[in-house]
RNA sequence: CUGCCCGUAGCUCAACUGGAUAGAGCACCAGCCUUCUAAGCUGGGGGUUACAGGUUCGAUUCCUGUCGGGCAGGCCA
C-alpha cells in the first residue's frame, strides 16, 4: 500500500483517465490539493493550467473539456471550474464516511507504508563521545533520531540506530587525568589540578568507584577497576565504560535503543584510516605541502583544501570520519542519515569531499545531515544554566526527570531543527490545554472514557452505518484523518518530525471541538454506533502519530 | 572579510516543497460555564510574509542584492 491520502488518489486516477482522451501524452503531474477555503471544494486539481502554456489553450476550456471526459464516480457531488482554471471537487458524506472503516480496519497499519521495502538506512545521532553526561542538546538529537528511525521504519525501511564515538583520543586523556586528579585527591582549584580537566561532581564519583576496584557494564563494554590511582590505562578504560553507562542510563530515561555501538579507534586498528588515505592518494586528490598530506577538498565545493595528515603523523578528525562513512556505505546502507548540532556545519563540505575524491562510487551528497540548533531552558521565568550533576550544563536526565519522557521528547520535537529551542519546564508539567502533549494525550484519554463508559466492544462498530456523521465537526475530523498517512510520508521524506507534531495538535483539536460540541453514548442507536466508529479512528490515528514520536498515549489521565 | 542556516500577527510557531482570501496556540477583547473527565467552552480584532528587484497565469516558497540575527572559518573535535 502506497503511503498516501485514502480519497486523493482516487481523485487523481478519475482526472487521468480524462487527460488521456483530453491530452494524451501530455506531461503533468496530478497533485491534487486540498483548498484551504471550503467553498473552493473538498479537492482541487489545477492540471488545465499546468496544460494551457504547451497545448496553448484557454486554461478554463481544458478545464471544462477534462471535466466532460470525467468518468461517473459515486465519490463526488459536483464539480466546478473557478478562478484560473482550478477544478473544484465536491465529494460526497458517503464517501467521507468510506475512510472510517479503512482506518479501523488498517488499526496499527494506518499511516504505514513499503516505499522503502528493501532498502537500508543508518541513522547516527547522538554520537557522544563518553566524558560526561548527556545535555539537552544530545536529547534533542535522541529525539529526532528515534523518531526520525520510527518513521522510516514505518515506510518500510530496515533501519540501524547507530552511536558513534571515540575512546581514545584527546577528550579521553583529558577525562583519565581528570579522574586521576580526583583519584589521588585533588579538587579543581588545588594548584596541582590539570589545567584542562573535567570539572564536574561525576569526576570524584568515578575517581572513588575506581579506588573501591569497581566493575561497570554499559551496552557496548564492561571494565573493572584496578583500583591503582597510578594504573592510568585502567582509569581510562573504567572511566569510559563508567560514563558510558551513565549515558545508556540517560538513554533508558528517554526511552532511546541503540542497535549498534560504533567506536572511532576501531577504524585505526582495523586499517580502513590508512586505507581511505591510499584511496585518497591513489585517486590523485592529495598534495604534500609545509610537512603536511593536504586533500584537495575545494574540487568538490569547499571553501579552501584541508589537512588530511599532520606534520606531526596524526591524521585530522575527518579523515576517519570518511572512512568511517565509506564502511556505512560497504556496510550496505544506501541512504546514511546524520544528526548533529549545527556547529558541526562545517564537516559536511569536508566529509562529502573526501567521499567523492576516494571515488568509490558514493552517491553524490552521502550522507545526509540533519542539523539542529540549541537548546536553552527556562523553569519558573528563568533559565537555568546549572546541573549539579553535569556541573555546567543542564543534562538530559535532569528535564527527563523534572518532567517526563513523554513532555520532553514532544517538546523537543515540536519545532523545525533549525530554530532555536526554548523549553519551558513549567508548561511541560503544567495539566491544561497550554500543554501540547497533555492536549494530546487527553483527547486520546478521552475517547477510551467514553468507550468505557459505553462498555462494548469496539469490534462490534464494524459495518456500522456511519450515515448519521454529518455536523460540521464531524465532517473536518474526517478530512483530518485522511491526511495522516501523508503527513507521516512528509515528516520521513523532509526528516521533519515536527510536521507529525503539529498534525497531531490539530487532530487533538478537531477532536476536542467535536468532543464538546456533541455528546457521543445519546439514546439513538445509529448515531451513536456512527459516532463512536468515528471516535475509534481517531483513536487510532492519535495512537500511532505519538508511537512514531516516542510518546506514550495513556487510556487514563 | 568568507561560507552555511534563519527572518511570517505583540510572543512562540505552521503553511501539503509554486496555488485561490497566509493559518494555529499563547496574550488581548466580548459572551457563556447544568454535560461521556474536571483543570474550561464559543466567537472576535490583529499581517506590505525584514526590505528592493527578478522569474510566471500565480511567490512566504525559486533567483539576485541589501539589512538584521545565529553558527562556523586550527596541522582542535
Amino acid at each position: 500500500m502506497p503511503n498516501t491520502h485514502p480519497l486523493k488518489d482516487q481523485i487523481a486516477l478519475l482526472i487521468g483517465e480524462a487527460l488521456e482522451t483530453v491530452a494524451p501524452g501530455a506531461p503533468v503531474s496530478l497533485d491534487i490539493e486540498r483548498p484551504k477555503n471550503p467553498a473552493h471544494g473538498d479537492f482541487s486539481s489545477n492540471a488545465a493550467m499546468q496544460l494551457a502554456r504547451p497545448l496553448k489553450k484557454n486554461p478554463r476550456e481544458l478545464a471544462q473539456r477534462i471535466l466532460t471526459e470525467l468518468p461517473a464516480s459515486p465519490l463526488i457531488a459536483r464539480t466546478e471550474i473557478a478562478g484560473a482554471g482550478f477544478i473544484n471537487f465536491h465529494l460526497t458524506p458517503a464517501a467521507w464516511h468510506g475512510v472510517v472503516p479503512q482506518i479501523r480496519a488498517a488499526g496499527g497499519a494506518y499511516g504505514r507504508g513499503n516505499a522503502g521495502a528493501g532498502h537500508k538506512v543508518l541513522v547516527e545521532f547522538v554520537s557522544a563521545n563518553p566524558t560526561g553526561p548527556l545535555h539537552v542538546g544530545h536529547g534533542r538529537q535522541a529525539a529526532l533520531g528515534d523518531a526520525i528511525c520510527n518513521l522510516y521504519a514505518a515506510q518500510g525501511w530496515e533501519v540501524c540506530r547507530e552511536f558513534y564515538y571515540n575512546d581514545a583520543g584527546v577528550q579521553i586523556a583529558t577525562l583519565a587525568a581528570s579522574v586521576q586528579a580526583r583519584a589521588k585527591g585533588l579538587q579543581p582549584g588545588d594548584a596541582d589540578w590539570p589545567e584542562a580537566a573535567y570539572n564536574g561532581d561525576y569526576i570524584a564519583d568515578i575517581a572513588a568507584d575506581f579506588l573501591a576496584g569497581k566493575s561497570v557494564r554499559s551496552d557496548d563494554r564492561a571494565f573493572t577497576a584496578s583500583g591503582d590511582a597510578d594504573d592510568l590505562d585502567s582509569i581510562r578504560q573504567f572511566a569510559v565504560a563508567y560514563l558510558r553507562h551513565e549515558q545508556d542510563l540517560d538513554l533508558q530515561a528517554f526511552a532511546v535503543r541503540f542497535d549498534h555501538y560504533y567506536l572511532e579507534s576501531s577504524l585505526y586498528t582495523s586499517g580502513r584510516v590508512e586505507a581511505t588515505v591510499q584511496k585518497l592518494v591513489d585517486a590523485g586528490k592529495t598534495y604534500a605541502q609545509d610537512g603536511a598530506l593536504w586533500l584537495r577538498t575545494t574540487d568538490y565545493g569547499d571553501d579552501k583544501d584541508r589537512v588530511m595528515k599532520k606534520s606531526d603523523g596524526t591524521y585530522t578528525y575527518f579523515v576517519p570520519d570518511v572512512a568511517y562513512h565509506i564502511a556505512k556505505w560497504e556496510r550496505g546502507y544506501e541512504r546514511a542519515i546524520n544528526i548533529q548540532g549545527s556547529d558541526h556545519h562545517g564537516t559536511i563540505a569536508r566529509v562529502r569531499a573526501g567521499l567523492q575524491a576516494a571515488g568509490v562510487g558514493i552517491a553524490e551528497g552521502y550522507p545526509d545531515y540533519l542539523l539542529h540548533t540549541m537548546v536553552r531552558v527556562m523553569r519558573g521565568g528563568e533559565e537555568v544554566k546549572i546541573s549539579k550533576r553535569a556541573g555546567s550544563y543542564v543534562t538530559l536526565r535532569d528535564l527527563v526527570e523534572w518532567t517526563s519522557k513523554d513532555a520532553v521528547r514532544f517538546f523537543l520535537l515540536s519545532r523545525k531543527p533549525d530554530t532555536e529551542y526554548i523549553f519551558d519546564v513549567d508548561l511541560a508539567l503544567a495539566k491544561n490545554n497550554d500543554n501540547p502533549v497533555y492536549y494530546v494525550q487527553y483527547a486520546h484519554a478521552r475517547i477510551c472514557r467514553v468507550f468505557e463508559e459505553w462498555g462494548g466492544l469496539p469490534a462490534t462498530l464494524d459495518g456500522a452505518d456511519l450515515a448519521a456523521l454529518t455536523a460540521a465537526h464531524e465532517l473536518a475530523l474526517l478530512r483530518r484523518l485522511t491526511e495522516y498517512p501523508e503527513t507521516v510520508a512528509a515528516a520521513a521524506r523532509e526528516l521533519a518530525p515536527h510536521l507529525l507534531v503539529h498534525y497531531l495538535q490539530t487532530l487533538a483539536g478537531d477532536f476536542h471541538a467535536w468532543y464538546n460540541a456533541e455528546k457521543f453514548l445519546v439514546d439513538h442507536e445509529a448515531t451513536k454506533r456512527a459516532r463512536l466508529a468515528l471516535a475509534d479512528a481517531a483513536r487510532i490515528a492519535i495512537v500511532n502519530g505519538l508511537a512514531l514520536l516516542g510518546v506514550s498515549a495513556p487510556e487514563k489521565m
